[in-house]
Parts: structure tokens; sequence; C-alpha cells
DNA sequence: AACAAATAGGATAAAATTATCCGAATTAAA
DNA sequence: TTTAATTCGGATAATTTTATCCTATTTGTT
């Protein structure tokens, strides 16, 4: 469903968000040990992310990754996907057809169709700040 | 969501169930052809159906492969798809938790709860044999 | 009996994903 | 000004998935 990549980078968000909320920033090696993910991999993730500037960066010593307050409140999880994964996930057949549609569907496709809704609701109505609410009230986890 | 291989087996079958109502063989060329799959890859996918008793193979020349018609009407997607990819889709947190549950659940799991059972249900209710109904009715494709 | 058409299955190769390593650039702190 | 901590980005490696190739075995047909 979603690439590791992906996930380490949903989790490193909702994670970077949380910090963000009390001014701090957080290194790639925290942001690892946060998620129980390998630090190098999730350094290139961030980079991603930094590129499609979702998080911010601060090079150099005492330096690390936040999320601007300003934008903080509207990230959604399908900016994140979208920028790691692309938008397969919604554009994408489930038995891989390249021109499955409504007019020519696959044998799975209308019995798939809600399912795809669905996934796309969820991501792009969840908000990483909401997760991260969740996460500090302790009503969630990033690890285990 | 589903892998390459995964997605050949559930078209190779539902294939097959078309072919199989019609008391047909069909051999890896002429299935490969229908689902535009490669031959080889496909030659092993059906392999692992055969191995799971999903399918049946006639080997030596004329031979090919074929569904049993007492099994045909009750073989399920989740049948295929858990002969193949197994049933990490139905049991995986979507963030890859090791042990997201409802007691420490990470911070998609509540989102996500639905969605996950709309995919089982989808995988335990669909009929192979129904569904090539449809292709039969030319109310889907295998390809394109 | 010989041949040709098939599946079975092991070995190998190619491609994609995941992961690590290292050097350069940046910047705060000593 | 030097040093240390850190991101950035390129190169490489390991693993998994996808795909191909080849040989043995089976079996219908000639």
């Amino acid at each position: 469903m979603l690439s590791k990549a992906c996930e380490y980078g949903i989790k490193a968000t909702v994670f970077l968000a949380q910090q963000s909320e009390k001014e701090k920033l957080a290194n790639v090696k925290e942001i690892a040990k946060a998620i129980q993910s390998p630090e190098a991999f999730t350094a290139k993730v961030l980079q991603q992310l930094v590129q499609k500037s979702i998080i911010q960066s601060v090079k150099g010593a005492q330096g690390g990754f936040f999320i601007d307050k300003k934008v903080l409140k509207k990230i959604t999880l399908m900016q994140i996907v979208a920028a790691i994964d692309g938008e397969d996930i919604i554009n994408n057949c489930v038995l891989g057809l390249s021109h499955c549609s409504e007019k020519k569907p696959c044998p799975l496709h209308h019995k798939y169709k809600k399912i795809k809704i669905d996934i796309t609701n969820m991501l792009q109505t969840s908000l990483v700040s909401e997760l991260a609410v969740g996460l500090t009230q302790k009503l969630s986890v990033l690890t285990g």
C-alpha cells in the first residue's frame, strides 16, 4: 500500500509536528530514534520533504528539521504520500490495467471504487497536526 | 497494494474460470496473452496456484490449466491473494508498526480500520466465478 | 518408438526498493 | 579562527520483486 519510505515520511512528519508545537528542532538522529527507522534512509526521505516544502531544514551545528507554524495546520497526509510515492495509490487500477475506467473497467473496478474513494478521503482529510495531537495525548504511538 | 504476481494470479484465475465454464484447458501462452503478462513469470504464478490447489494442471502435450468445476463457484479473491501475497494486506498496520492494535494504535489506526475491513470484505466475498461472468458478458476487461 | 507440446522447477538476470557510506557545504559554539 | 555538529547529495550496497532461461519430465500424436 504505502512504501517504507512513505511510512517513514508520515511518521517523521507527525513527530516533527509534535516537536514544532513546542518550538523545537529535531535532527535526523532524534527523528530516526523516535520512529525507529534507519537513520541514513530517513535522512533521504526528509530531504524529499524539504524539497517539496512540506518541512523545513536548518543546516549546520544545532540544525535540524521543523515545520513552519503557518502551514503546520494545513498539511495533509496526501501531500506527504504524493511527495514520496506519487499519486498512484489514488489513480491506479487495483489490477494494474493502464486504462481501467467506468467505461472499460477491470473485473474489480466497481467493487474497489468505494475503497479507493475512502483511501483518498482519508489521505486528503487527515491533518498531520491532528495526528500529532493524538500522539501527544498518548492516544497513539509511532513505534512498536 | 497487490503485487504484480498477485495481479497476474487474479487475472489468470478469472480467465481460467471463464475457459473452464466452456470445459476448455488453457496453457501458459494463451493465459499470458489473454491477460497481457510475461509468459515465464506467469507460469511461476500458475505453479503457486496449482500448489495451493486453487487451479489444476495437466502436463504434457495438449496440457494446460483449468479449474475444477466443483470448487469453481467457491473460489474467492482472498484465496488467491493469500496464496501469492499472504495475508499481510489484512493483518498489517498501514504505517508498518509490528504491534499496532486497538490498545496501542498507530496514528492512523482508527481512520484506516474501516478501509481494511472493506478490503477484507471485498476479497472474501468476491467470487472468481462471478467476476468471470462479468467478463463473458463484456461488462469488464482483463487488458488495456 | 520417436517426436513435439506442455508443465515443473532450478538457476540466473534485471529492475526497483530499501539501506548504508562518505565527502562537501553550512553554521553554531568554543 | 578552529572545531564540531549537522544537512545535502552523490555513490554504492543489499534486499526484494519481477522477469527470463534452461533442462527434466510428462504425455498426446504421428
